[in-house]
DNA sequence: TCCATTAATTAACATATGTAAAAGGATTTC
DNA sequence: GAAATCCTTTTACATATGTTAATTAATGGA
């Protein structure tokens, strides 16, 4: 696959838990370059994840339908792994789909094949563990946001911690990330 | 350290990923018996996490201030692992502190010892990836619920769910698990 | 460029929740 | 066992959000 963007990749990676170049390379044999237009989905409701996205370039949604409803449940720019966790860890199919806010370059790690190397080479399985780890912490301070924040304090904090977001997505998407509907974020938004 | 009680730990980690003898030998060597009596303080507010906890017999919360009230994030029941993983995973202070809900009689593990073994016993290392990979996916689950369920529909869950909870916490600490205040949820039962 | 579609805001109303305070119950402690 | 404390419910009021619908703005396709 092309080296400029794996390259990307390995830098992301090496800030976690550094790989040797034999790694590397096992690794690069796993991955894949894709491309997504906007709008598009990457991966539908129902389907067992079993990949794991590196996005290069552009940004991904996470999402889902509640009562008919499109709800984001979170926003994946550049410099993101992007996996339905709930799906790949406990093999079950996921609710949620995984869609494309702008066009977006990603990488395509095979988790299948990945896990299958863990046994020989237990330092992909640190380094993955480590990734996962930080998804994890990624989660408890959204939890933490979702239930000791209003509405309005979530909205405060999106704007200081990722303005790029808000710039980005469809507000309608940013109203439902919040856990509110599109009118009370018009609302908020017109109080400042 | 006490064989039966550790024994309900090995028959929890067992059905996550086997280990042998001499990694369960290896394990007891990093555990102590704690006793701690309801309404005590585990882990205070503002302390890095090193320990991770096994729940054999009471029930613990996590718990957190925000403007000067308790407010719980979790509970954890009999067969629970308890960490806060924002703080053991970062190696950062944690804002929230571990109470006892009943007189409770947990296992705890020496974390950073525990992360020595782990060159020499990558199935030690999977094992604890596998066990915060269950955690993860339980916090998922928890932030779907706040960010698309109503407080009422939160609280039916929980009945559904985990109707020993309910029974065994104040209604207090229940509100603000739920994300509500006590009126609220006085308010919610009263319905129906 | 224009038309059709989608997105965002605003308005009006109903409702659920938050806040503060009070009252009743239940528990604990001595 | 009585007093004190803590827990839970209830009341009253203010406010934020949800819902529906209408209007305006922006976008995209032909």
């Amino acid at each position: 696959m092309d080296d400029g963007l794996f390259e990307q990749l390995i830098q992301y990676f090496n800030k976690i838990n550094k790989i040797n170049k034999q790694e590397q390379l096992l690794l690069s044999e796993l991955c894949s370059l894709q491309t997504i237009r906007k709008n598009a989905e990457l991966q539908p409701i129902g389907h067992t994840c079993k990949t794991i996205y590196f996005v290069n370039k552009g940004m991904l949604r996470i999402c889902y339908l509640k009562d008919g409803v499109d709800i984001t449940e979170s926003f994946e720019p550049e410099n993101s792994i992007v996996a339905r966790a709930e799906s790949l860890f406990a093999g079950i199919p996921s609710k949620k789909a995984i869609c494309a806010v702008e066009d977006t370059e990603l990488v395509a790690i095979n988790a299948v094949k990945l896990s299958e190397l863990y046994n020989e080479y237990p330092n992909l399985e640190r380094l993955f563990r480590k990734v996962f780890e930080q998804q994890h912490v990624r989660i408890i301070h959204r939890l933490e946001s979702l239930q000791f924040n209003s509405p309005e304090e979530r909205y405060q904090h999106l704007l200081e911690d990722h303005p790029n977001i808000l710039l980005r997505a469809p507000l309608k998407h940013i109203a439902t990330y919040l856990g509110i509907t599109q009118v009370s974020l018009s609302r908020i938004r017109a109080r400042k």
